[in-house]
DNA sequence: CTATTTACATACATTTATGAATGTATGTAT
DNA sequence: ATACATACATTCATAAATGTATGTAAATAG
């Protein structure tokens, strides 16, 4: 029975199994690289500014992980998990105002400028587009119809809905630059006036049929 | 009469005037500066590949520029001249659809991307901002009915027309921001059908008048 | 024609990030 | 208890970017 009194670093952890040190760092590494992507963009987000955060060296990092990209190709993905399927709401909404709310939920959260950040990026950088890529189509693909099968029920047949559900989404995703591109990333005055006639436009839209 | 035969960095510029020199220079590295913004984005947009794209080492852009930042600034400023004020058109449409064809007019063009790189590299990078934040103000008000008479005058009083041409500028930035992330910047396939139910959404708000 | 300023190149010093190599403590199997 | 593996820290080598200092040719002033 060896107790291990003195951890040199962190009195945090006891003496817990090494999986769960794995685990618990990773996961830490992985919030660090979120918390830098949203405030800091994608091109200050350094290895070395991560580790700041999290508190640890860049040996923790370079450990769990091969390269800073592809810390942060898992990051997206992760995010995207967070976002899209450990949240309520698996994008099974039954309307088009109902999609709308539901888009609308996930993209103005903070964590989607980080979305954001690593699509654009992503676009500049092909080296390290590599391990993102992945999980960029992925993310792109939730908001396509082809991708989806309830979405694309909902839209099937009808252009016009379906070019409505397009105008929607790039809408949405024009505030959410807005918002990113705002210190603070404060809602911008107008989101709530301009979702409010987008749910109307999509009543309106189905009312037609 | 001294003829200066021999120019030794290249044969292009014969004997010319100081002030000739330095304009030409000038707009070649700003110039070079925004075809880096475009391919390159912000962050890989470094001094060392505007020069190589000008063809100048980084002298020439240091003795011209007092630093990177600031020529990116300039080239923001300049490149907001180019599309809103030399080009055709200064924004004075009479109608929403006019409206909507109008900002999607500039809205598209590739030197957009260069903006939207700016825009959101200025809220990540505020050290550089400093310089660039003016520009983005005059740009961001470009859009804004609050900053402009002539659309002011005719969303003034309509709250449902305001909030619709809100919202069809942040479709279009959804757009621009679409292509932005797409390799090539080829349009996107749904670009067309949206912009066209937005003219008709335009179209319809006003009859409602 | 000579002196001085301007436009630019070249060379250098500094900073910052990366990744690999190495060292050390802690958990785990026998 | 010993041997080994895993988790992480520390150190070092290297690359890339920035800014400055200095050198040189061309333009302009006297």
């Amino acid at each position: 029975m060896k107790a291990s009194v003195n951890s040199s670093v962190k009195a945090a952890d006891k003496s817990r199994t090494q999986a769960d040190r794995s685990r618990a760092m990773r996961e830490r590494l992985i919030e660090a690289a979120l918390a830098s992507l949203i405030d800091n963009g994608y091109a200050r987000t350094t290895a070395v500014d991560v580790c700041k955060r999290a508190e640890v060296t860049r040996g923790a990092l370079f450990h769990h992980f091969s390269s800073l990209s592809e810390l942060l190709a898992i990051t997206l993905s992760d995010t995207y998990e967070r976002i899209f399927l450990t949240h309520r709401d698996p994008l099974d909404r039954k309307t088009l105002e109902q999609w709308i709310d539901g888009v609308w939920d996930k993209v103005r959260r903070p964590e989607f400028k980080a979305v954001l950040e690593i699509w654009l990026a992503s676009r500049n950088d092909p080296d390290n587009t590599v391990e993102v890529s992945e999980a960029i189509q992925t993310y792109k693909a939730i908001f396509s119809p082809e991708k989806n099968e309830n979405l694309d029920k909902l839209l099937a047949e009808d252009k016009e809905a379906y070019a409505f559900y397009r105008l929607a989404v790039e809408a949405m995703f024009g505030l959410a630059l807005g918002r990113a591109t705002t210190p603070g990333h404060e809602p911008l005055d107008h989101e709530v006036d301009v979702i409010k006639m987008l749910k109307k436009f999509a009543r309106q839209m189905q009312a037609e049929k």
